[in-house]
DNA sequence: CGTACCGCTTACGTAAACGTAATCCTCTGT
DNA sequence: ACAGAGGATTACGTTTACGTAAGCGGTACG
């Protein structure tokens, strides 16, 4: 009957990560774990950070800009400016990653048309016999 | 009459990069100028090098990984087992990419309906006076 | 009762990717 | 002849994101 909190055990095993990162995070206010006692416990809210945090993470984000953007998804008590704020630092992400994702489309037909050359390449270099061997 | 080569301040300035970085780039087998002398000539092949590792490094990638990318570009000298390995490295790299395209998709879309509720939030911030103020 | 984990804190160590400073050439214009 | 610009080398410094080790407090087990 686990309230739904993870231990950090528990939550090193689910996100494939180790308890110093999670401290790690916790330092940063990357992610917010109750106490009990001096015990750390993770909550659903934690798990959906950490998701986001390794997304963020493969993308080449670092831990700083991935805090901003995390600001974003756990409004509710902040001021209306404060918020604005986070507002106009989503939609430049957004438009970051878009771009992104074009270069990345990009980057992916390149590397396509580069290995279907390969391709050939290597049938090549397979059919024509080692001059001297 | 530039023989189609550039010097460092050049290339540092076509690229927005600095001096220390083509150098360091350089001493990590990324780049290989000629030398006149002592100083560094880059060819269009360094460009094009550049540009993708610039390319690489927006996505993520270190710069080892990026180095194994680079040698699908230029291969030509090897030998076929040697290419045969490289071929497989970038097989393995675009299929990463790829994976990396469809989660960057994803997270575009959560964002998205992120702010999409977030100018909700906001329209009915602004609708709603301070009820003490 | 001892020890074997689990977790905590504190703190020094490390790899990657450059920044920065010092010092040395070597032209080039005046 | 000499200052200045541009480039080179060498080497120590810095930031990010953890790794790793040392040592302490609880607690479950044989």
């Amino acid at each position: 009957m686990s309230e739904a909190t993870l231990t950090i055990r528990e939550m090193c095993d689910a996100y494939e990560v180790t308890p110093r990162t999670l401290r790690f995070y916790e330092s940063k206010e990357l992610l917010f774990p109750h106490r009990e006692g001096q015990k750390r416990l993770f909550t659903r809210r934690d798990c959906a950070r950490l998701k986001l945090i390794l997304r963020g993470k493969r993308f080449g984000f670092s831990l700083e800009e991935i805090r901003q953007l995390l600001d974003l998804y756990h409004v509710g008590d902040q001021q209306r400016t404060q918020y604005q704020r986070t507002y106009e630092i989503a939609r430049a992400r957004l438009a970051d990653m878009e771009a992104r994702r074009d270069e990345l489309t990009e980057a992916i037909d390149d590397l396509k048309s580069q290995l279907k050359w390969g391709e050939r390449m290597l049938s090549s270099l397979s059919q024509a016999p080692r001059a001297a061997e």
